[in-house]
DNA sequence: CTTACTGTCCTACTGTCTTAGGACAGTAAG
DNA sequence: CTTACTGTCCTAAGACAGTAGGACAGTAAG
């Protein structure tokens, strides 16, 4: 269900919160789910307990799970505590990073206009699609995030759904 | 001219890259530009020559500026060596950021895509502001990334654009 | 109760980030 | 040439993040 690159340079734990984040925003992953147990995943994903634990943990600071001690975890309803004001520049800081990496990737501001609208439709029809059948289990995308570092991150072309481009 | 925030957990030399990429992309640097010297920015800014240097040598292997031993670094002009298809993946990941902290900030794609319009105007009404007054010196602004771990990280109400919202 | 699962806490090793300063190399003006 | 700037390389120490394993605590079924 989950998946690691441990040549990418970003934390591993990291990698679990956006993947969890990621499946709940496209509906593989929906409020009140059980998510995969902290031990069994780790021995699957042959990391540490405590990786795939600082994940969750993680993830419940953030309110996108609840962690019931003894029972599991289980994805929350969508209610982030935040007033609308401070959830807007949290959103508006990730678009500013998408703007201006349009700008250095000479991506003109229509075509960006395109491209988020592309994404926002895979998205809701993902959704639409596992509406429906909760019972499906569907591989779960990899979002794989290139530290700054990296120099061209090769693993960018790999894992990647197909697009229009 | 630029400014560190030693509070926000980010390392240094990734806010100072973040900074030199936003006054590119908003036009308070411009390809040929001179950035600051090593020396006198890292006095200015009191940390060490290193940690300038360390973000300067960051921003050459992205292609954002050219360093010429002895005598300076520049602003490049914007040409990207990856192909359009690198690119354009390389925003797209950048782009389902925003649509799943869109979902998780329980905003509409509606008014994402608003959102979006939004901070594209404001860049591009400060490239144009920029274009014809080159002498200029506007205060650059600093872009405060929250790390996860940070509970809700204050600073994001500092140093902000006034919104519509 | 015992057993087997769930998540949690504590401690320690490892590597990266940051800072720091010394020494070196290219450029330009006097 | 010397002088004063530019960026670069090297080493090292301190702080912190990421990872890892042992021990502990809550839950549920037999």
């Amino acid at each position: 269900m989950f998946h690691v690159d441990f040549k990418s340079g970003k934390p591993v734990y990291l990698q679990l919160v956006d993947q969890v984040r990621y499946a709940a925003a496209s509906g593989a992953l929906r409020p009140g789910d059980a998510l995969p147990s902290i031990r069994p995943l780790a021995e699957e994903l042959r990391v540490n307990r405590n990786t795939v634990a600082k994940a969750y943990a993680e993830l419940e600071s953030l309110g996108v799970i609840e962690t019931m001690a003894g029972k599991g975890c289980f994805l929350k309803e969508n209610d982030s505590p935040l007033t609308k004001q401070v959830r807007h520049k949290l959103l508006a800081a990730k678009i500013d990073e998408a703007v201006v990496t349009a700008h250095q990737m000479q991506v003109s501001p229509e075509v960006l206009r395109g491209l988020l609208e592309e994404r926002i439709q895979f998205f809701e029809r993902k959704k639409a699609a596992a509406q429906p059948e909760p019972q499906e289990k569907e591989q779960i995308w990899t979002p794989t995030n290139p530290s700054l570092t990296s120099p061209i991150s090769t693993d960018v072309l790999d894992g990647w759904t197909p697009s229009t481009d």
